[in-house]
DNA sequence: CCCGTGTTGTGATATTTTTTTCAAAATTTG
DNA sequence: CAAATTTTGAAAAAAATATCACAACACGGG
């Protein structure tokens, strides 16, 4: 058994659970920038992990490093050894995978997804947006299709908290009579639309925008059919290496769009906020984050 | 122009003609393994190098820093930048936007986020977990909490499609004997459970562990409590400018697994999918894509 | 509710590391 | 070739860093 294929980061990794809280939260900052901030001295390193000093001498302790010193000079063996092997310049996700593994291909993928998808966003129109889904007075709809209700009910879930009068508008088509009668000129609806895209959604959007609602959509590169009537248009590239869409940069603008909201409601969200944690203490559904 | 992009590799060789022969042989001493021998300790790196210990002072002074840690500290710095690929050091993601506009600062926490947790992936336990999923004689259970339920969601509408013999427990607890009373040994459960950590899921995760069952764990940074009873477990960062943490870096995992279990059982899902397009075809839901 | 166990941080102490001083060695120059 | 100049290293002084001992604190079990 050959300990040098074990990385410093492995063996913090896997001694993980025998950590106590103080430690756990220096072995992640420690892992944070990896291994920068481990070949700084101790000080600084507990400073920036916001743990006592001595806290860090018993960790590399437990990790059966002689003292902090011994810990250090393993870390430069370590970062000897990457530099000196002709992989050192292999530029993959999952560095633990070769290049060619799915968990790295998908990555890929995706993070070129959200490259092209963030350089053809229009953050004026994205502001305006969040501008309408923030405005109080007027009713929100939130609708999604088959797969992207998840998406939905995600957006759904977090608004609730930030604002009220919302309707998450369920997919069954029979109950859509009801909410639109609802829908009053000037309303907003958020509309998630990919392909394949469905007859049902386009029907509703334009039975929203016949009553002068507003329409915020969410769809892909090709975009829905529902893009003619909607205000602002907000497409993700979608494509990965799988029979199916990616969901992801679609959620990446979800929730930045959620952040951008919250900040603009913030004096209210807040009391929201803290009365939702109270109520989730008294049900003791959670436990305290520590 | 930025002297920032010079490296200090660039900067040691640059300034090699005013050196001394001492130094110099110092400074060659040190590109030698760049930058492992120049983190250590001054006394080292001199003896290292065959100098004297006031050689080194000297010529980091030369260099233009304040001190030995003061140039220890700046080449950290040049290793944190290194650390992030050159696609994650983009600061501005949305083009059009300003670098502090939020659409670039959350896609930027994002980008981090996946790039750390891509990082600490065992990509074999992945492989197993994919596996376990994929194979069809055990009964497939997924669960999520307050919020993850709609990452459940998703990942149970696409195994759906590529196997049967699966359930999406819902939260509310009632309902957990009649499926825990199927639940036979060996039968695999995935569990979703970020901060804040639901007393209900590890109940359930504990009864399903008790009759034998096999956990798989999609979880935060700080791990839920669950992961002492999961087979594997799979931790993403969260951590964005924002009251929420985010999951998309979850949500890219969770496909990733989708598409790899896919993967695995290609033939079957194949005619799966096949047979729902045709189903979706008749009812007339979805219009082709075009 | 209290006790005991285990965890954490403060401050003092010891150690190491860095800087400075100064004289010897090497190099240059007239 | 010798004097002036620069370079170099040994050793001491100064500064920083790491370790240790102990008290305060938090937590879980009785």
């Amino acid at each position: 058994m050959n300990e040098a294929t074990q990385t410093i980061s492995d063996r913090i990794q896997d001694k993980l659970d025998d950590l106590t809280r103080a430690e756990r939260q220096l072995a992640l900052s420690i892992l944070e920038n990896y291994p920068a901030s481990g070949l700084g001295p101790l000080t600084a390193l507990a400073k920036d992990a916001n743990v006592s000093v001595p806290t860090v001498a018993r960790m590399v302790q437990k990790l059966g490093y002689k003292g902090y010193p011994d810990f250090q000079s393993e870390l430069r063996e370590e970062l000897r050894a990457k530099a000196k092997s002709p992989i050192a310049k292999h530029d993959t996700w999952a560095g633990a995978a070769p290049s060619e593994h799915l968990l790295n291909r998908f990555t890929t993928a995706v993070i070129d997804n959200i490259r092209l998808t963030m350089g053809q966003i229009d953050p004026v129109k994205f502001d305006e947006a969040c501008g309408l889904i923030a405005d109080q007075s007027h009713h929100l709809f939130i609708i999604g299709g088959r797969v992207t209700h998840t998406l939905a009910e995600y957006f759904y879930l977090h608004m609730q908290v930030i604002r009220p009068n919302l309707t998450h508008v369920q997919s069954t088509s029979n109950t859509w009579p009801h909410y639109l009668l609802n829908a009053k000129k000037g309303d907003v609806f958020v509309i998630f639309d990919v392909r394949r895209y469905e007859n049902n959604t386009l029907k509703l959007a334009e039975m929203a925008h016949a009553r002068g609602a507003r329409i915020i959509l969410f769809t892909d590169q090709w975009r829905s059919p529902v893009h003619h009537l909607a205000e602002i248009s907000l497409s993700c590239r979608i494509i990965v290496p799988s029979a199916w869409d990616s969901a992801t940069t679609t959620m990446l603008l979800i929730e930045t769009m959620i952040s951008s909201v919250q900040n603009l409601n913030w004096s209210e969200t807040k009391e929201r906020m803290e009365t939702l944690e109270d109520m989730f203490d008294q049900t003791k559904l959670f436990r305290k984050f520590t």
